[in-house]
RNA sequence: GCCUAGGUGGUGGAACUGGUAGACACGCAGGACUUAAAAUCCUGUUCGCCUUAAAGCGAGUGCGGGUUCGAUUCCCGCCCUAGGUACCA
């Protein structure tokens, strides 16, 4: 039979998914391999020709390591999380989780067609509840953890709480917020929980900030800086502005410097790797202070050229400096003002546009230059940058262009620092020469300088070394729902982990996936989602409560109080049932144990009954505490920390439940407190002076009392706690949540218990080679790094990094062909259309036209008044006979009909054509344009070498003989050439050796059995299919290929007797020459110029040198 | 501007550490088979000159220089393309 790829490749694949071919061994006494590709995110458009690239090549890996004896973990999976099918699910009303299961079918139809060698046993989706679940679990060991910068890793938040309660904030070296409070350990535990909970934030590795996000109105949604292009998401070119928003963070600046040493240690292409520098950009200088005149205020600046401070002739701050107001004379106020309102108008792509002008403004002030005590202007600008270093910097007009143009225009002076410095019409920030006018560091070079200007700054206290990075911490949530939900409930402003028994934490349903209308992301339309802690919310790094020997430990202001009334007696019991008391009650006493700041200034006003109210503290009505209550006028007074306003809903609520229970509620923010307590205490006293007596006694009746069974069985227990419900957040996790680190999950993909077991990891390890695109350069695989490192700390994971070597396969651009379309005088199209060669001389507008009806640029005209109606009878004005298209290069897509798509060809020439076609198309890190042109060549490739194992009548017919020296040398020639390219990547050279080594074979007339038996096993990682039919065909044991020794390589059969010697003239190749290998130099020499040949073309002339190098050249010169 | 990669026939591309530039394939041209087409096979194909032909001569890896017996490969300067990035102090 004829090679029928068709029923060959259908019968394989079923034969590998049937037997499970490629599953991964879990123990093996095999060394691992692991390659993994950079799973898909599933869009509907299903897969281009482009996609399986990458995934061609591992495959080809994969195969290849399996026959040299690796046990190989080759997995896929898919990135299922993302805004295509939530953006889909707005439009339509349907859910995301059936787009994506449905479009997840069509790229698994798609890639099992192409014949890939995956464990699908394995198979991940992150946004499987089986999978976000630990997605959610690691983000609470980051919620759970701090970075310890003396021991450079990260640690559990246990180990900070302890440290804080023995020593205090001192001695803490940590990469945190920058408003952290120190205190002694006394005042430590002197705090409130609430209050140490919010300290805690500020170290935690996942924590909540106000930060400015690229907030886009369009999507509903916060964007990533690598989202935003321009001033526009990158998804819909929606306009994006600049908002503040509560939102989670990841501390991976922690982690910058580890990240950057990092790129040292691992294999991945060099631009990539560039990009990640940049992206972390770190700069090595020195923090320098600079007095104020007539403040003892100072300007932190942060220069990488200390040495260049005697230049310093001004300062410059960014219009946003919060000094600027303090700043700013009376007389410089106006021009001040106009500027910095100026700066505020322009957009960032103003600012960019205007690069090139120079504008500013004078505040008045002086600040004093710390080395030599010079007086020097402070001026703002907005070349200087809010966000980067500190938002100021010392101008050095010699050394610095921007500096340099600054000075010029507003006439302030220049002074030359080095010898050979040329700062006549340009700065010149040149690090060679000696310094001058430059004090003590006079005569020194730029080493010597940086050196001794540091020691001096730190010397006087003016200044320190400091590096100063350009990352920022990573934004970690997205309003939208198609995201993992973030495993964190609200109590009292302040966000708390649910508990590891409740995850995951499921994606509820919601009527729709819009935000809400007062802006709320979409989780909040979900009905009765609140979370029911198993036990009331306490910190898990609390001590356990020691009654009284802890209070009186805190020492402080609480002893009257203290002495808890016995819960079933008295006003407790009047204003809580029975179990919810009891729930409450440790958790209560604990808040007054530890009060916030500002809940014990106001408590030193209100306590006892100073202001002529009896005033309780910390008192639990129904499922709430209030902070401070009368019970006689029914009042709740609430004090509200920084994070509360994240949690308005959860407010509403309570405050409506207080309400129906008879009390007001009033609220103060701890600022005002702290700002004037007096005033807040007499707001209060007069509040309550203005409120009727309640009758206690009847409080009793009116409160509705449940009938309360103490069960230990629980029933109604649990419909009790039902009313201890917390707001969840309602963000998402973004994008890259899931895909950082999906790779431990392919090791372990069923475990219930952890993330990946201990054994699976401590087995595969790492990945060994991982494919995939450049556009991830700085998200995916800047955080897949990071968690990886993270989760080292934490011990659970062996290597630093996550991917030894990486490749970028190229990206497959679209080639689009245009017909040109015939206008009259008017400019109107006729139906006519012209040959691309004849354009020049009529009026034609260019139109896209179906790849798939073009073939090597020229158009099949039937096909084409096929394609369009109104194309049924058109007319061409052809060239020689045909209609030839123009050609360009653009994106690959739908519009512009140049998408080819894999089915069409794996229909037409089959799913190892195809494969071996892409790794035909150029280096696999190259960009290229599709050409599906060509492809004929590589399918008659596999059907010569399909017919070396058949006879004219396509029989299958091989010899036994003996391997001849010819034909083994073209085996052995392969083998080596294959090894090879696979080890560097090389495909395409393969495939044209391939080609080589066959044509060889079909020149040689060879069928014989020992030397076809090697081919297929060499040729099988790129043409899975026919290799197997093949190997079967030979008579080998179905499936048996894949894991079949790889050949050993000889170098004696390609041993030469002789060698053709090309030999040169001056450099110019004139003549090759038969000489036997065994010769060496002298005799080669000898040989060639007795040559007649050769000295016909010395005509008479005496060679002044021969170089002869053995094997390769000769060379004459003459 | 800066960083990184790259620039080779009509096209995709090959040439491992300096050693016969253009492998392999597409396309194109000519031919064989066929009533014809498809398929298949054969020959040629860097450019220019010369020749009936065989052969020969010259140029040639973005441009200009250099090192070397010899440079697509190494060095210096410049031009162009792609990707990244930016008032980053």
């Amino acid at each position: 039979m004829d090679y029928q790829f068709k029923d060959i490749e259908q019968k394989w694949q079923k034969f590998w998914a049937e037997n499970q071919t490629f599953k991964a061994e879990d123990k093996s006494t095999k060394p691992k391999y692991y390659v993994m590709d950079m799973f898909p995110y599933p869009s509907g458009a299903g897969l281009h020709v482009g996609h399986p690239l990458g995934y061609i090549a591992s495959d080809i890996f994969a195969r290849y390591k399996r026959l040299k004896g690796f046990n190989v973990l080759h997995p896929m999976g898919y990135d299922s999380f993302g805004l295509p099918a939530e953006q889909y699910a707005i439009q339509t009303g349907q859910h995301p989780a059936i787009t994506t299961e449905a479009n997840i079918a069509t790229y698994r139809r798609q890639l099992d067609q192409i014949g890939f060698s995956f464990d699908w046993s394995r198979e991940v989706r992150t946004s499987s509840p089986d999978f976000y679940k630990w997605t959610q679990w690691i983000f609470m060991q980051l919620f759970n953890s701090w970075y310890n910068k003396d021991a450079d890793k990260a640690e559990s938040i246990e180990k900070l709480v302890s440290h804080f309660e023995q020593n205090g904030s001192a001695g803490i070296n940590a990469v945190c917020d920058d408003d952290i409070l120190s205190f002694t350990a006394d005042e430590w535990k002197g705090m409130s929980n609430q209050a140490q909970q919010e300290e805690l934030l500020k170290y935690r590795l996942t924590y909540l900030r106000e930060s400015t996000v690229n907030w886009c109105p369009a999507l509903g949604t916060v964007l990533a800086n690598d989202e935003v292009k321009d001033g526009f998401s990158e998804r819909g070119g929606y306009p994006v502005e600049q908002k503040k928003m509560m939102q989670w963070s990841m501390r991976i600046t922690a982690y910058a410097d580890r990240l950057l040493k990092g790129l040292d240690t691992i294999d991945w292409p060099e631009p990539l790797k560039e990009m990640q520098r940049n992206w972390i950009g770190k700069s090595v200088g020195a923090s320098v202070r600079f007095k104020l005149e007539n403040s003892s205020d100072f300007i932190e600046v942060f220069t990488t050229r200390a040495d260049t401070i005697f230049g310093a002739t001004f300062l410059v701050l960014a219009p946003e400096h919060e000094l600027v107001p303090l700043l700013t004379t009376d007389a410089q106020k106006a021009d001040i003002d106009a500027y910095v309102a100026q700066a505020k108008k322009k957009s960032e792509l103003e600012r960019m546009a205007e690069a090139k002008t120079v504008s500013g403004a004078f505040t008045g002030s002086y600040a004093i230059n710390p080395v030599n005590g010079e007086k020097i202007p402070v001026w703002i600008a907005d070349y200087v940058l809010a966000g980067y270093g500190t938002g100021a910097v010392m101008a050095v007009p010699s050394g610095d262009q921007r500096d340099y143009l600054f000075a010029k225009r507003f006439e302030l002076p220049i002074i030359q620092i080095i010898d050979i410095q040329k700062i006549e019409t340009e700065a010149d920030p040149t690090k060679e020469g000696k310094y001058i006018n430059s004090d003590f560091i006079n005569g020194l070079n730029y080493k010597e300088a940086t050196a001794a200007v540091i020691a001096k700054l730190e010397e006087i206290g003016a200044g320190k070394a400091k590096i100063n990075f350009r990352m920022r911490d990573a934004i970690f949530g997205r309003q939208r729902y198609w995201g993992e939900p973030v495993p964190v409930y609200f109590k009292d402003g302040l966000p708390y982990l649910i508990d590891e028994k409740d995850l995951p934490l499921v994606l509820p349903e919601v009527d729709k996936y819009l935000p809400t209308e007062d802006g709320e992301p979409p989780l909040a339309r979900a009905k009765g989602w609140n979370y029911k802690p198993h036990t009331p919310p306490v910190a898990p790094s609390k001590s356990p409560p020691a009654g009284e020997t802890l209070a009186a430990e805190a020492g402080s202001n609480f002893s009257e109080d203290e002495k808890l009334p016995d819960y079933l007696t008295g006003a407790y019991r009047e204003t809580a049932d029975a179990y919810i008391y009891e729930q409450l009650r440790d958790f209560s006493r604990e808040n007054r144990k530890n009060p916030t700041h500002a809940e014990n200034i106001l408590w030193q006003l209100l306590r006892g009954s100073q202001i002529g109210h009896k005033i309780r503290r910390q008192h639990a009505i129904d499922a709430y505490i209030g902070d401070f209550v009368s019970l006689q006028k029914g009042l709740v007074i609430e004090l509200d920390g920084h994070h509360h306003k994240l949690n308005k809903e959860a407010d509403d609520i309570r405050t409506g439940v207080l309400n129906h229970f008879g009390f007001t509620v009033i609220r103060f923010s701890n600022d005002e407190v702290l700002e004037n307590p007096q005033k807040v205490a007499s707001v209060i006293k007069q509040k309550l002076d203005e409120m009727p007596e309640r009758d206690l006694s009847k409080l009793s009746d009116t409160f509705p009392k449940r009938a309360v069974q103490v069960s230990p069985t629980g029933g109604d227990l649990e419909g009790a706690s039902d009313d201890v419900e917390y707001s969840y957040e309602l963000s998402t996790m973004p994008g890259w949540a899931g895909s950082s680190w999906y790779w431990f999950r392919y090791m372990d993909a069923h475990n219930d218990k952890e993330f990946a077991s201990r054994e699976a990891i401590g087995y595969w390890k790492d990945v060994d080679l991982y494919i995939g695109g450049s556009e991830h350069a700085t998200g995916h695989l800047l955080y897949s790094r990071f968690w990886n490192k993270f989760l080292k700390d934490l011990g659970l994971v062996i290597e630093e990094e996550p991917f030894k070597k990486l490749i970028n396969q190229g990206m497959i651009q679209g080639r689009s062909n245009f017909v040109y379309r015939l206008m009259d005088d008017e400019g109107r199209p006729i139906n006519t259309f012209v040959s691309h060669g004849l354009i020049k001389q009529y009026k034609t507008s260019p139109l896209h036209v179906d790849v798939n009806i073009v073939d090597n640029e020229v158009l099949n005209v039937n096909k084409f008044k096929q394609w369009r109606p109104e194309y049924a009878d058109a007319e061409f004005i052809l060239e020689n006979g045909k209609y030839i298209c123009g050609v360009e290069v653009e994106k690959m897509s739908k519009s512009k009909y140049n998408v080819v798509n894999p089915d069409d060809l794996i229909d037409r020439v089959g799913a190892d054509t195809l494969r071996m076609y892409e790794m035909f198309l150029g280096p696999l890190e190259q960009s290229k344009p599709w050409n599906t042109n060509g492809i004929e060549g590589v399918f008659k490739f596999l059907r010569k070498f399909w017919r070396l194992f058949h006879d004219a009548d396509w029989n299958f017919k091989v010899s036994d003989a003996e391997p001849t020296k010819a034909e083994l040398k073209s085996l052995h020639k392969i083998i080596r050439k294959v090894e090879e390219d696979i080890e560097r990547f090389s495909f395409n050279t393969s495939v044209s050796s391939f080609m080589i080594a066959v044509n060889e074979l079909t020149d040689l007339k060879s069928n014989n059995r020992a030397i076809l038996s090697d081919m297929v096993i060499i040729l099988s990682p790129y043409a899975p299919h026919i290799c197997e039919e093949l190997w079967v065909l030979l008579g080998n044991k179905p499936g048996s290929l894949s894991h079949t020794p790889y050949p050993q390589f000889n170098p004696d059969y390609l041993v030469e007797d002789e060698f053709a010697y090309p030999v040169s003239i001056n450099g110019k190749t004139k003549l090759n020459l038969n000489i036997s290998l065994s010769l060496e130099g002298a005799d080669v020499e000898a040989f060639v110029l007795g040559s007649a040949d050769v000295q016909k073309y010395l005509e008479g002339k005496t060679p002044k040198k021969v170089i002869v190098v053995k094997g390769r050249i000769v060379n004459i010169v003459v």
